[in-house]
DNA sequence: GTCTATAGATCGATAGAC
DNA sequence: GTCTATCGATCTATAGAC
């Protein structure tokens, strides 16, 4: 059947892109991990690249609209707590993603730390086509809650803080397993995102 | 002759792998840019992944005897300065690449940043064998600027700042591009360091 | 829609002459 | 140390039978 061959084809290259990146993971790893055939791919979805995009595109269709709900309900607090209560509020949404699919949380973020280093600014470009009205909506409100710092100072700052998100999703199967072994702390994709929702915050409103 | 091949390749390869990533470049593409023979390669380095150590060993040996020394001269500071004024003491010896190469600093980053996220843990496991006592080194005098913060807590804090930093070398080269044609900025690599400087001191020191 | 078979390209690595 | 030639493996993508 169709529908079942396609959507075998998104968990299976899904999880083999999570965990082995875009370019290691070849067609034939997947059809033989979806067991379906390897023409089906191609028939499917054209070619990789697309795949690719379509796998991302299963969690931002969910992910976007979340986003710009709770933008809009969001309520500009200024300074380092407002960026904190924005991101907090930005986590509830990510967490609907394990709803969609086992582990869908992790998968999707590793997914997106992945994109962002190999695919050489396809996925940027993709985004920004795509979801780029609610890109614009989350910086704006960004700026509502730290109206002192510069225009170009706030850019930086946005994307170390994209840096510290996608480089610890794309490495958070090594991190989680470093800080159960040496501090025999549980960890899932949850904590690591509270853990990271302060450093970031702080990082990007500077100093007081 | 023999060093000069060798250094042609290095040279070469840096250039090609800062720029496209380690796996999409080939090592035809190499040797054709390097002007030199295809199977010189594996003449010299034995294989490719050799070759992609190397690259990093060149700049790796310049820099961690300075981080050494530098570590050592250190007068702790504690809180947000204290790791401030520690990365600010780090940038000098990361401007000296660019007297051994061209746009050292710039490509050494980046190569660091395509290697943590694209080489599966091996650029991660050669760092630690190799080098694995300055990076204690470094560890232990943030821990001694912050000795109210938890380890595992600095755990994840100096991860999410690696972050920071590799995923936007990594990305320098477009987000400078931006930075450039959005705000008339003259951006250079030490500009970009100096940006990141604040942002991970106040991510990692967190609130006071 | 699904399959087999294969085209067509590219890769890392090496053998062997010079 | 450098070259040509090539091996053997792997890849994406497709043609064509069912």
């Amino acid at each position: 059947m169709a529908k079942e061959t396609k959507t075998s084809i998104l968990n299976a290259a899904e999880t083999l892109f999570a965990q082995q990146g875009y370019a290691h993971t070849s067609m034939r790893t997947i059809t033989t991990y979806a067991d379906v055939n390897l023409a089906s791919v191609n028939y499917h979805f054209g070619s990789k690249k697309n795949l690719i995009q379509q796998v991302l595109k299963r969690y931002f269709d969910i992910l976007m609209p979340q986003f710009d709900e709770v933008l809009h309900q969001f309520e500009v607090e200024k300074g380092a707590k407002g960026i904190e209560s924005l991101f907090l509020s930005l986590v509830s949404p990510m967490m609907t993603l394990s709803q969609v699919r086992p582990n869908g949380t992790e998968l999707f973020v590793q997914l997106l730390g992945r994109g962002y280093t190999e695919t050489q600014g396809h996925l940027r470009r993709f985004i920004m086509t795509s979801y780029g009205a609610t890109v614009a909506n989350l910086i704006a409100t960004i700026r509502r809650c730290l109206p002192d710092v510069n225009e170009d100072e706030l850019f930086w700052r946005m994307h170390f803080a994209l840096g510290s998100f996608v480089f610890s999703m794309a490495s958070s199967e090594a991190l989680t397993e470093i800080a159960q072994a040496d501090f025999d702390e549980q960890v899932d994709i949850k904590a690591v995102i509270m853990h990271m929702v302060p450093f970031v915050s702080y990082g990007i409103a500077g100093p007081k």
